[in-house]
DNA sequence: TTAATTAAGATTAATAAGGTCTTTTTTATC
DNA sequence: GATAAAAAAGACCTTATTAATCTTAATTAA
């Protein structure tokens, strides 16, 4: 019952893109340093961001990442599902699973509540709001 | 992030004794069969029930398990909590882990914050509850 | 005394998470 | 064009966790 590396490791570098000025071009290898994380690792983290429209890369001399997607504009929700995929605090939230109980249980439904609670929380803040951009300025 | 299948073995074990007259014997070989859960694997989960208070097992001829705690004295976060043992949604929300930022990391606070609205919803409700114990009567 | 039943915990198997490595492609600069 | 710096891609490995099984012992009713 934890988000993964990933998703934190993915946290991270977003909390460091946000902060800097739009538009600028980071190197991973300084982001890996500043924020602890594996370069490797990092490298595949932020290709997963690219791909789902977070972050743009620029390779060979000179490159690295930038954000392309406003702080203002996405939750830890949007970061976490990204990295996860759809969330399912409960086995039987996924359509694969199948429990006999499945259509009428009550504690399932109870479950889906309880999600949509943390889900609607981790909404209630965009990542800009999230690290005080907006009180800076 | 998900619940574990044990955690979701014990909420239907518990789904069968609360739902049977309080103080009757159950067999766990009754429980795994109906409630399609590995028998051995079912034994150790009634275990850490027992060990926590919830039922109560008997040994030999004619033994099995009952409920000891009432239906209405607990919610599904005590069951997670037994099973699981304290809930981090995020590695940060454990002592033992250390991150640079921890003590000003602002999005750990939110994270706390999520994770206490889960929590809250979790509470709820007591297990009578849940299955519509009141209701029926 | 016997058979049924759970206790305890070692052991194994399966899956997922976390991390590393190698090769390729792109790019700026000399 | 040559060179070096950087990310892309994905294979690979390692470790941790989860899930399940198995074996032996203790308890109990009949
Ligand atoms: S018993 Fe209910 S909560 Fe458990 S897996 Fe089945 S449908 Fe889901
Ligand atoms: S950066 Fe913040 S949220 Fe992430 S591990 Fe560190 S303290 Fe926790």
């Amino acid at each position: 019952m934890q988000l993964t590396r990933k998703t934190e490791y993915a946290v991270r570098t977003l909390l460091e893109l946000v902060s800097r000025p739009w538009g600028e071009l980071v190197q991973t290898c300084e982001i890996a340093e500043t924020k602890d994380i594996p370069e490797p690792f990092l490298n595949k983290t932020i290709r997963d961001l690219a791909r789902a429209g977070f972050v743009e890369t620029r390779r060979g001399k000179m490159g690295g990442v930038r954000l392309i997607k406003p702080g203002d504009s996405f939750t830890m929700a949007d970061v976490v599902e990204t990295i996860e995929g759809p969330l399912a605090i409960n086995p039987c939230l996924r359509d694969s699973y199948s429990c006999i109980n499945k259509s009428s249980c009550s504690v399932r439904q109870f479950l889906m509540e309880s999600q949509a609670r943390f889900v609607e929380h981790l909404n209630s803040k965009t990542f800009a709001e999230l690290i005080g951009q907006d009180c800076e300025k």
